[in-house]
DNA sequence: CTATATTACGCAAACCGTAACGATG
DNA sequence: CATCGTTACGGTTTGCGTAATATAG
């Protein structure tokens, strides 16, 4: 017997209702019926009689949520109290939000999800300055939804736990008038000599840059610098150069987007430090954005999530 | 957070020694150590202060345990209440004891353990009929402490869950003063046109023989039957007849034993329905033999349990 | 055909025990 | 060197999600 089996069974008694009682739990259906049949198992007896629109509590069922309402209820205490001794994701939460959260339209999903949780105060934090690891471990942030650094670049991997959202093809981000803009794809040796617009110096999309070129031998034209996305697309929108990007960019800052070749992906996190991974409010959140992921599937994802 | 977690964490605190507190929980000391540690991080703050002789509360330590008291006490309750929910292993366990588990002194480590258990009643089983199995699948019996059947004769393997106590070399017995007791080993062949002493016909000691001398393509001379293994050895001392065992019956019952080549090995378990394996009692008991053990090793198993 | 629950399977994380290590009196 | 706690490592189990499978309205 585990405490989850006695929150699944409880929040399933209320329901009456296998699927909805998952839904709420953020679990899926089956990984739900398992833990009760496990729990009944144990306890020799069925819980629930299983109908055709739904279940119902047996009258061993009846006895045992009447004996477990006490444990949930102490176990609910105990997690209110203890959120004082936590250092992070308390009542207020800290979400770092990178521009990627807002063009692929999780920050929709995460004002749904925190509907849900009118208790928690939310604060979103779009500026982690240029290096969204380092806020999280300086506590500046409790979580985060940001494009994961590519490997080389990811230091003490082992202190954060980061969960992949979806995967985005890397594209080239071009003016809409631009000629190129109809390519199929976009071969990287074509940036060669080409006027190209970057984040500012030691940002991860400057060293991301940098990093490609290299690996490529491809030595840009002028290189253009600003700190602030919006500066970026305003001047991609103008044509005064073009800059690596995911397609989702493109939509919300009307620009073009061909995927670059060799085809390269990022991949959109929820990351927080490891001692944080079991929260139980990134737990839920992160079964949350997984279902509503699967439920809103972007054409662009759907690819590069296998 | 998890129960377990709780449930160490006071038991460690109530000792202020967490070897002491292992001991208690029957889990090895690094585990709780590490349960303990696994908490803090996810607490962000250190529950106990390491000292040199033992371990003290932190101020947080305090505050958790003093919020944590309830869950303590509803789960305590809930299991309490939940024993009369379940099929097995409640206040009344019934425990199957093959003639092994008195050879070898595990009645003894059981008695020490139910000593520390007062509030559990416990009714010993020698009698278990032909098969210790079926027993246990008809609900006579909670647990068993047996030999396990070989795999060709263990049927419905999945149902149950069979945890290895110690191994013991299978040897021939034989009365003391007859010649081949002097043996290093006893080839299996040499049973050829042997006078035997076995169990009733389809028990498990006689479909071993019989599979066995057919592997070898041994035919034993006469076979002497019995129903009792009192009445077993009894024939042996006598010089009736030898036998198959272990070589903790020799010492018991005052015969010789000399291990059969070629080797084999016989699993002493403790032995119930999978569906009870988690019970909290049958982890503890589990727990508990195994440290006895290893406290404890005797001469023959120390071998066999690599 | 939809809604509901179960079964089958693969994978990642958790938990435990052993053994080796570290620190202190 | 004896006691007490931590680190490192391997093996087993658990828990989850996906996909495929019943079963009834």
């Amino acid at each position: 017997m585990t405490i989850t089996q006695i929150l699944y069974v409880l929040e399933t008694a209320r329901q009456h209702n296998v699927s909805k009682a998952a839904e709420n739990l953020y679990v899926s259906q089956p990984a739900l019926s398992a833990q009760i049949k496990k729990l009944e198992e144990e306890l020799g007896c069925e819980l629930f009689r299983r109908e055709h629109q739904g279940v119902s509590l047996t009258a061993a069922g009846r006895t045992f949520c009447e004996a477990s309402k006490s444990v949930e209820a102490a176990w609910k205490k105990l997690q209110e109290e203890t959120k004082y001794l936590q250092n992070a994701v308390c009542r207020q939460v800290r979400i770092g939000v990178g521009p990627r959260a807002f063009s692929t339209g999780l920050v929709d999903a995460l004002i749904f999800f925190f509907n849900q949780h009118p208790d928690t105060e939310v604060a979103f934090i779009t500026d982690s300055g240029e290096n969204t690891l380092a806020a999280l471990e300086k506590r500046q942030m409790d979580l985060a939804i940001d494009r994961l650094p590519p490997a080389p670049l990811f230091q003490h991997q082992e202190r954060f736990s980061a969960f992949t959202l979806l995967k985005e093809r890397q594209c080239v981000l071009l003016p809409l008038e631009d000629s190129r803009s109809g390519w199929e794809s976009f071969p990287f040796q074509k940036l060669q000599g080409a006027t190209v617009v970057s984040g500012s110096e030691g940002s991860l999309d400057d060293l991301i840059m940098r990093e490609n070129c290299r690996k490529y031998g491809v030595q840009p034209g002028r290189v253009y610098r600003a700190d602030n996305l919006d500066a970026v697309m305003s001047l991609i929108q103008r044509g005064k150069g073009i800059a690596l990007g995911p397609r989702s960019f493109a939509r919300r800052y009307q620009v073009a987007a061909v995927p670059v070749l060799p085809a390269t992906e990022v991949d959109l996190c929820l990351i927080c430090l490891r001692q944080n991974q079991r929260n139980s409010l990134v737990v839920r959140l992160k079964r949350y954005l997984h279902g509503y992921l699967s439920a809103n599937p972007m054409e662009d994802h759907q690819e590069g999530r296998k």
